[in-house]
RNA sequence: GGCGAGGUAGCUCAGUUGGUAGAGCACACGGCUGAAAACCGUGGUGUCGCCGGUUCAAGUCCGGCCCUCGCCA
C-alpha cells in the first residue's frame, strides 16, 4: 500500500521515465498538473495518458481543492485494484496536495472575492492588509500588502471564521497520507533548455495554432486562460510564438527546480540516463526501502 | 563617396538647462495552503563605441576616428 511519486521540470522525461515503471510493475498514473486537467489544449499543455487528466472543460475555474479530493480518490482506487499509484508532477502544490492530507480551508463565500477585491482597490492594500492584520494577524505576517490576491483571500477566510493559516502546515512537509518515495527528475539545464526548445517547434508542427484558435472559440475560465503559450500562440507571428513560448517555459523549469528544492526527502536521480536504468534505479529504491515487494525468482 | 538617424545593463530603450546613470523584460534568490503554467517580495549585473579637447565637473558640449541602419550617388 504505498505511492510512487515523480517531479521534475518539464521535458525531464517523466512520463516516460513513469511508463517505463508502469512496464515493469503492476502500476497506473496519477498526473499532478495544474494545466493538464483541462480537456481542449492537449497539445499545448503536453498531456499523455493518465488519470486526472483532461477531466475539466475549459471553462472550469479550477482548483487545489477540488483538485485534492480527486487526486485522493484516484489513488485509493488504484491501491485498492491491487495496483500502485505513479503520480507524475509538474506542478509542486498538486503533487503535494496529491500526496498529504493538507487542510485546505473552503472556497469563498458568494460576492466575498468581490467585495473584498473591491475594498482592495478602493481603500489601498495597506489599508485593508491592516485590516486583516486586526482580524488574522498570523495570516497577515504571512502576506505581504502587495500581494492582492492573498490579501483577498485572507479575508475572505477571515470573515468566514477561517484562516489562511492551516492549525498543521504539512504543505512544504515529509508529511503524506500513505508510505511514498517522492522522487526528482535531474537534468543538466543546457539540455533541458534543448529539449523544450524542440519540443516548442513540435507543437506547432503538430498543430497548436489549430488548436488554440478552437479553445479560444469557446468559454476559457479564469484558471484555464493562464496556461503558458495560449496568449502567445493566438497572438503572436509564428517565430516570436515559438521564442516566447520556449522562454516562459524555460522560466517555468526554473520555477520547477524550485520545487524540488523545497520538498523535503525527495530522492533525486539522474534522468539523463537510458530509460530502462532510470526505471529500474527507481525500482530498486522503492524497494529498499521496503515500499515495493522485492523481486521474486520464478 | 554625400546626406540623415543611431551606438548607454544580456535584450529593447530612457536620461531634463553639464553634477560620475535607470525603466521594462531577462537573470538570481526568497515567500506562498480551494486562482500555483497563478500571485508577491528582494537584488544592478555598466570601459555610457574609441581617442582627444573645453570645464571644478562630460552619457550630456566641441573636434577627430570607428561601427550599424536608411536614403541618394
Amino acid at each position: 500500500m504505498s505511492v510512487l511519486a515523480l517531479f521534475g521540470p518539464t521535458a525531464s522525461g517523466k512520463s516516460a521515465v513513469a511508463e517505463a515503471i508502469a512496464a515493469r510493475i503492476p502500476a497506473e498514473l496519477v498526473s499532478a498538473d495544474a494545466m493538464q486537467v483541462y480537456r481542449g489544449l492537449p497539445i499545448l499543455t503536453n498531456q499523455a495518458p493518465a488519470r486526472l487528466v483532461g477531466i475539466w472543460p475549459l471553462d472550469h475555474e479550477a482548483s487545489v481543492g477540488e483538485y485534492q479530493r480527486l487526486a485522493h480518490a484516484a489513488v485509493d482506487e488504484i491501491l485498492a485494484a491491487g495496483r500502485t499509484p505513479i503520480v507524475v508532477g509538474g506542478t509542486g502544490l498538486y503533487l503535494r496536495a496529491a500526496l498529504a492530507e493538507l487542510e485546505l480551508p473552503p472556497p469563498p463565500a458568494p460576492g466575498a472575492r468581490a467585495r473584498w477585491e473591491a475594498a482592495y482597490d478602493d481603500r489601498g492594500g495597506a489599508v485593508v492588509h491592516a485590516e486583516l492584520a486586526a482580524r488574522d494577524p498570523a495570516a497577515a505576517a504571512a502576506v505581504h500588502p502587495n500581494d492582492r490576491r492573498r490579501v483577498v483571500r485572507a479575508l475572505e477566510l477571515a470573515e468566514a471564521g477561517s484562516s489562511l493559516r492551516p492549525r498543521r502546515d504539512r504543505l512544504w512537509t515529509e508529511d503524506t497520507r500513505l508510505p511514498t518515495l517522492v522522487v526528482g527528475l535531474e537534468v543538466p539545464k543546457e539540455v533541458l533548455e534543448r529539449r523544450i526548445l524542440a519540443r516548442t517547434q513540435a507543437m506547432f508542427e503538430a498543430g497548436v495554432e489549430e488548436e488554440v484558435r478552437r479553445a479560444l472559440g469557446g468559454a476559457v475560465s479564469a484558471t484555464a486562460s493562464k496556461v503558458m503559450g495560449l496568449r502567445e500562440v493566438a497572438e503572436l507571428p509564428r517565430d516570436q510564438a515559438i521564442e516566447a513560448l520556449a522562454l516562459r517555459t524555460r522560466r517555468y523549469a526554473a520555477y520547477q527546480r524550485k520545487w524540488l528544492r523545497r520538498l523535503p526527502g525527495v530522492v533525486m536521480v539522474a534522468a539523463e540516463a537510458p530509460l530502462n536504468e532510470v526505471a529500474d534505479a527507481i525500482l530498486e529504491v522503492a524497494r529498499a526501502r521496503q515500499l515495493l515487494p522485492g523481486r521474486r525468482a520464478g
